[in-house]
DNA sequence: CTGGGTGCAAACCCTTTGCAATTCG
DNA sequence: CGAATTGCAAAGGGTTTGCACCCAG
């Protein structure tokens, strides 16, 4: 069942570009922030791939995508889970991680029956910089 | 600044329509299915209608909102404070409350500073009748 | 009456897809 | 060389908006 043949990924110019960028940040950025940074940076490369690059990605395990209504945002795949704490504000982001939210969950699908379970859990305030504003 | 003088919502046909809907069920749902809804009842309203209201409720605060990877659900705003644990096959709700989760995410923020900490916390899963097909 | 509410359809935004040209291996 | 990958542009799905008409107060 699914049997699961590691997709022949050839390594492009483009595919290259993506990859670095997304190594040099620790934030999550849409599709469309990426392609325009890597525009500037004189990588030409359309949007289509890197829709598919990223879809890609995410889908083999190497991104983290989150959804900031309606708009998919990415990240390179920490090793760890964890979720992220982010200023509403100013947008500074903190990785937190939380194991009494990991069994939390578990038990509680276990309770209702679910299986397969998997979860996003983000938190927003205001950072100690943006209080005074 | 910032002048709130309460919007003067008037009772119109779709709006009465719209809202005995949400009161009727407990499930998140989209516009799209909301309008389907109505007109399999003989209540005719258009799309940008039905996107207005929902827009307005819930910036009035009366609903909660969700985003199902990239479409908006919405379902009638409980006074409580919970969470959901959603089958991502049939799309079946449980609502779940963890203060273990309130008490985290408030400690967490604390440690880092952040004020005004809110949240969002959303569990899939497969529902056990979902789970053998 | 009069201004907010509504409907329609076009506009928007993000994302996906078809297909020919290109490029990696 | 041959298959995977790219680019373009058109198509798609969900949501918003401009504008003329309509109805609640």
């Amino acid at each position: 069942m699914a049997e699961r043949s590691t997709p022949p990924q050839r390594s492009t110019r483009q595919r290259r570009a993506l990859t670095a960028l997304l190594g040099e940040t620790d934030d999550f950025h849409s599709a469309q922030e990426l392609h325009e940074i890597l525009r500037s940076r004189g990588e030409t490369m359309g949007m289509a791939t890197v829709y598919r690059l990223l879809n890609a990605m995410a889908d083999a395990g190497d991104l983290d995508v989150l959804n900031h209504s309606g708009e998919a945002i990415y990240r390179r795949c920490s090793t760890e889970h964890h979720h992220h704490l982010v200023c509403r504000q100013c947008g500074r982001t903190v990785e937190v991680s939380g194991p009494a939210v990991e069994r939390w969950t578990q038990s509680i699908a276990g309770e209702h029956g679910f299986s397969d379970v998997s979860h996003t859990l983000e938190l927003f305030g205001l950072c100690p910089a943006c209080q005074g504003s």
